[in-house]
DNA sequence: CCGTTGACCATAA
DNA sequence: CTTATGGCCAACG
């Protein structure tokens, strides 16, 4: 167990994110109680080299993909959250006012989340 | 302990 | 729209 518990919080926030909903990365940060550090949550991320967690719900505050050191991750992120129902509107950004990630707001109790 | 790095964010021009 | 700058701070060598 090498890893931070600070990148375990993180991880932790990034798993409740249910499908076809996406946060930023400073949401994340303030709900795993790092307020306003948005940047350890993409660095977090980026030390995560499997998926056992759904890093990309997780965007940018613009609701757009990060940029990665390679080019195609872009693209291979996007392809998955259009899978999960997130829609991109024509300049290739997602309009956060109707999928941002609401953690007050009740599951449904059914299983459509992961 | 120090310097470097980094998938961010807000602001300014 | 883009580019630049400063700030914030954990992980790593």
């Amino acid at each position: 167990m090498s890893r931070a518990f600070t990148y375990e919080r993180i991880y932790d926030v990034v798993r409740r994110i249910p499908r076809g909903k996406i946060a930023t990365y400073g949401q994340v940060a303030e709900l795993a109680g790092l307020g306003g550090h948005a940047r350890q949550v993409g660095y977090a991320l980026h030390a995560l080299r499997d998926d056992s967690v759904p890093w990309q719900r997780v965007v940018n505050a613009a609701g757009r993909v990060s940029r990665r050191s390679e080019p195609g991750y872009e693209r291979w992120q996007r392809q998955r959250l259009e899978e999960e129902g997130v829609r991109f509107d024509a300049s290739g950004r997602i309009p956060l006012e109707s999928y941002l990630w609401d953690p007050d707001e009740a599951q449904t109790g059914e299983c459509d989340d992961d």
